[in-house]
DNA sequence: AATCCACGCAACCGCCGAATT
DNA sequence: AAATTCGGCGGTTGCGTGGAT
């Protein structure tokens, strides 16, 4: 498909953003709001390309934008994110009011992978650190991730990229010969590295249920506050990741529709 | 004091799916 | 139905900074 590409056009400022910059973008937004930003720069004077526009306001300029100091809690929070999620910085994001995907990504990238390489090696203990990190979920990757000559049936809501973890748990009734599970208990799957809780998938009526295990609350409650009580049902992977839920510092991430289930059928 | 190097972070790039034409 | 546009995401790059030599 044809596509100009953005920021091809050539005179645009680029790189670092100068105050002036930020005053004229908070402003334009402040007054006529967010989005259009294929024109906003345009309409507010600004000589930057739309998307760089987009980003300088939802990582830097927005209200509510944490910097830096990433707590305790917010680490093992993102830690065990992204060992049920991957690479899906905007989902994890979502979950830690005021941080931003890109925060989290580097902070991952630079931290935490770190760490997570150090403690490589010294098996899979009841942390996710200590668990080798899974592979990137790519575009279309969850179809390679299946046997050969199975065939798949994911609900695709949104995003492409997808949940590595929920088809490892899949995969792993289809090693086990079962070709279309009812219930599939994803901790059993998972190992206990990944004590996310029980996942059952009813395929009939296509519903899920989640019977969550405690997850380690901080001082200030990142840990739990979206999560329900331990041992509590939820009514779906919605509520388990308190996704679209309070909105997760209102930033427009995360929400049901970017996780996807597949099945084997 | 000067240079080198490693690190962290801000920004860019390319791709994708959804929405629109 | 096909083409195009838009918004969004994750991966990567490159610059600035601080510490080591």
């Amino acid at each position: 498909m044809g596509r100009k590409p953005c920021c091809a056009k050539e005179g645009l400022n680029r790189g670092a953003w100068t105050a002036m910059e930020d005053e004229i973008l908070v402003s334009y937004i402040n007054d006529h709001g967010e989005g259009k930003w294929g024109s906003l720069p345009k309409r507010a004077g600004l000589n930057r390309c739309g998307k760089s526009c987009r980003l300088r306001w939802l990582n830097y300029l927005r209200p509510g934008i944490k910097r830096g100091n990433i707590s305790d809690d917010e680490e093992e929070l993102i830690v065990r994110l992204h060992g049920l999620l991957g690479n899906r910085w905007s989902l994890i994001a979502g979950r830690l009011p005021g941080r931003t995907d890109n925060e989290i990504k580097n902070y991952w990238n630079t931290t935490l992978s770190k760490r997570n390489q150090q403690s490589h090696g010294a098996g899979c203990s009841n942390h996710p650190q200590a668990k080798p990190l899974p592979p990137a979920p790519q575009a279309g990757g969850e179809a390679q991730a299946l046997p050969e000559g199975t065939s798949s049936s994911p609900i695709r809501t949104k995003a492409l990229r997808c949940t590595t973890t929920v088809l490892a748990a899949a995969e792993g009734f289809h090693e086990q010969g079962r070709a279309a599970p009812e219930h599939v208990a994803a901790e059993d799957q998972l190992g206990d590295c990944l004590s996310i809780g029980s996942i059952d998938l009813d395929l009939e009526g296509i519903e899920l249920g989640f019977m969550m295990s405690p997850w380690s609350g901080g001082a200030d409650g990142v840990g739990d506050q979206h999560f329900g009580a331990p041992g509590a049902e939820a009514d779906g992977l919605e509520e388990l990741l308190g996704l679209g839920v309070a909105g997760g510092g209102g930033d427009g991430h995360g929400g049901l529709g970017d996780l996807e289930l597949a099945w084997l059928c």
